[in-house]
RNA sequence: GGCCCGGUGGUCAAGAGGCCUAAGACACCGCCCUUUCACGGCGGUAACACGAGUUCGAAUCUCGUACGGGUCACCA
């Protein structure tokens, strides 16, 4: 036992601190019964994508329905993939996309909170606390192996058929005396610590997951690594620490971890940890060619969020859309509540699906539409322009020229009962309503093969003396009626359709042929109103434009 | 390969042994409404991976097979 505690102060020999000293500094949460503490815990090697991005979600939503907690915690303990600017991505997309953040990080510099520091390159101290206290148990032993060396362990692991990894027999340091530690840190050789496991492969561990379900594994006898030979834990062992200093009481994550968890029980038994509720999720799938596969955030652009905000997507219906994949009720609820908060949502862990969902672009739109549709005109405007000042500039200055106009608009068959649902997101404004600004106005004045040139002409020739444009909707169509009978046309198209041979066409018909000379479309929305907003003057332009056209 | 996990229409899914002749939503198609288009309304096409077993009865329970996914680092 002396033996262990000299090695304890041989490899860490700065460590001065003992566990309880954490122990006191973080206590308990005061917290009501039944509240979850969830979390966060990117690491800052990529952008924030969609599968981090829907944990967030689905950890965040867990905090809220049970009156509890969530945090973002800085895994940046891999200081070879890290990329700067990272962790800025991360909690910037969290806070654009609303997932709100109780503590840790809420910016990328600054942190909150008071099991902090929330970053574990931070943290150093702290896990070499834990794992002096292994060492002296005799349950942590430093390896001197080299990457070599393991790999040759390997590859005979490998050809006699056996299960590979540093374990049982095969852990070469695993009685390690302090003799023997002591000389090879005289020489100045690297080493890692790694747990002495005491688990046995032949033992069944069974677990409860939350989403999962009850899932049985063989225990970990795997002396896997605890502390790197830079003195940063692995990411196992900071979780151990960190969530159970932290009282995380639900670690949500992606199911890539489901066979690490021998390993996290495993060591949060040794430490004397009680161990959190686990819940994998089933990551966001992609059909690629016939396949399903997990997104992947090199090949897939809408892995990174940032792809949404380019698009336009609103950041909600982004979030409406995953609360759709997360939860199978969440549909229903939003038809009962439709103008409530996804916050509102009581959501129940035992609704999510248990194996991965394919991402869906389809229902995406779907459901923006849906929200984009409900949007009076004053917000479309301060959203669409504050998309466009970020990503289309030009665009932006013909929004924001006349914001009166633009406001007029976006108002255009909108705050109506049946408001229509034609855009999704932003970056289809543009082209949506083009004709209702001069310089994005191409027309194409193409008629339908059913109406004639000369038909057309005479039409708009007589129009464009009785337009007024101070008419109201019904009165407006009136004059295309009184006119159609003059041109062989029916006013009514229940005529038209009795009798097709008395006539060239119906004044619906005609409609279009001014619909065509305004806008240079086929569809439109309501064409009254249109030429309202674009007033006398320019609708008196625009058809003797298309009559000489 | 070892160890895990998964499976209901094209997609998301409801489904906990009889209420399943299998819900709903998205998409698609048709009809109606209608000055275009949308919206809305009505209707339609389309699914329990396969094979054994348990049972009076299986989408549901058990076991196999094939398939799909994950994981086997001093990465997270």
């Amino acid at each position: 036992m002396t033996d262990n505690i000299l090695l304890a102060d041989l490899l860490l020999p700065n460590i001065t601190k003992e566990p309880e000293y954490y122990e006191n500094l973080y206590p308990a949460r005061n917290l009501p019964e039944g509240a979850r503490v969830t979390r966060i815990a990117p690491s800052p090697t990529g952008y924030l994508h969609l599968g981090t991005l829907f944990a967030a979600l689905v950890n965040r939503i867990t905090a809220t329905s049970s009156g509890g907690v969530f945090y973002t915690r800085i895994e940046d303990t891999d200081k070879k993939r890290e990329i700067k600017g990272g962790i800025e991505d991360i909690i910037d997309g969290l806070n654009r996309f609303s997932v709100e953040i109780d503590e840790g990080f809420f910016s990328g510099t600054n942190q909150k909170g008071e099991y902090g520091p929330y970053k574990q390159s931070e943290r150093a101290e702290i896990y070499q606390t834990y794992v002096k206290k292994l060492i002296k148990e005799g349950l942590a032993y430093p390896c001197f192996c080299t990457a070599e060396e393991l790999e040759e362990v390997r590859n005979i692991q490998e050809s006699r058929k056996i299960r590979t990894g540093y374990h049982g027999e095969w852990a070469k340091h695993r009685n390690i005396t302090y003799a023997e530690a002591k000389e090879l840190i005289d020489q100045g050789k690297p080493f890692v610590i790694r747990l002495k496991s005491p688990g046995n492969e032949q033992n069944k561990i069974i677990f409860e997951d939350a989403v999962k379900g009850k899932i049985e594994m063989p225990e970990n006898d795997e002396d896997f690594v605890l502390l790197k030979s830079d003195g940063i834990p692995t990411y196992h062992f900071a979780h151990a620490v960190d969530d159970h200093l932290m009282h995380t009481t639900h670690v949500l994550r992606g199911d890539e971890w489901i066979s690490s968890v021998p390993k996290h029980i495993q060591l949060f038994k040794i430490l004397g940890f009680k161990p959190p509720k686990y819940g994998h999720i089933s990551p966001i799938m992609k059909l690629d060619g016939g396949a399903k596969r997990k997104i992947s955030k090199r090949k897939d652009p809408e892995a990174a969020v940032h792809f949404f905000a380019e698009q336009g997507y609103m950041s909600e219906c982004v979030i409406e859309y995953l609360m759709t994949i997360a939860a199978s009720d969440f549909e229903d609820w939003r038809r009962a509540n439709p103008d409530k908060s996804y916050k509102d949502f009581k959501f129940n862990l035992k609704k999510m699906s248990v194996s991965g969902a394919l991402f869906d672009p389809v229902k995406l739109i779907d459901v923006s539409k849906n929200r984009v549709c409900r949007l009076s005109s004053t917000q479309m405007y301060s959203l669409v322009t504050d998309w466009a000042k970020e990503f289309d500039k030009e665009f932006y200055e013909i929004l924001t020229r006349n914001p009166d106009y633009t406001k007029a608009v976006f108002a255009i068959d909108r705050d109506v009962p049946k408001p229509r649902k034609d855009i999704a997101k932003w970056n289809e404004v543009k082209e949506y309503f083009s004709y209702m600004f001069d310089e994005l106005y191409s027309p194409d004045f193409t008629l339908p093969e059913n109406i004639s040139k000369e038909a057309a002409v005479a039409f708009l020739n007589e129009y464009k003396s009785v337009y007024s444009d101070t008419d109201d909707k019904q009165t407006w169509f009136n004059k295309i009626k009184e006119i159609a009978p003059k041109l062989q046309f029916a006013s009514e198209t229940k005529e038209y359709k009795a009798n097709p041979e008395k006539y060239k066409g119906h004044a619906g018909d005609l409609s279009t042929v001014l619909r065509i000379a305004i806008t240079g479309r086929r569809n439109t929305p309501d064409l009254c109103s249109i030429m309202q907003v674009l007033g006398k003057d320019r609708c008196i332009e625009r058809i003797e434009n298309a009559v000489r056209g």
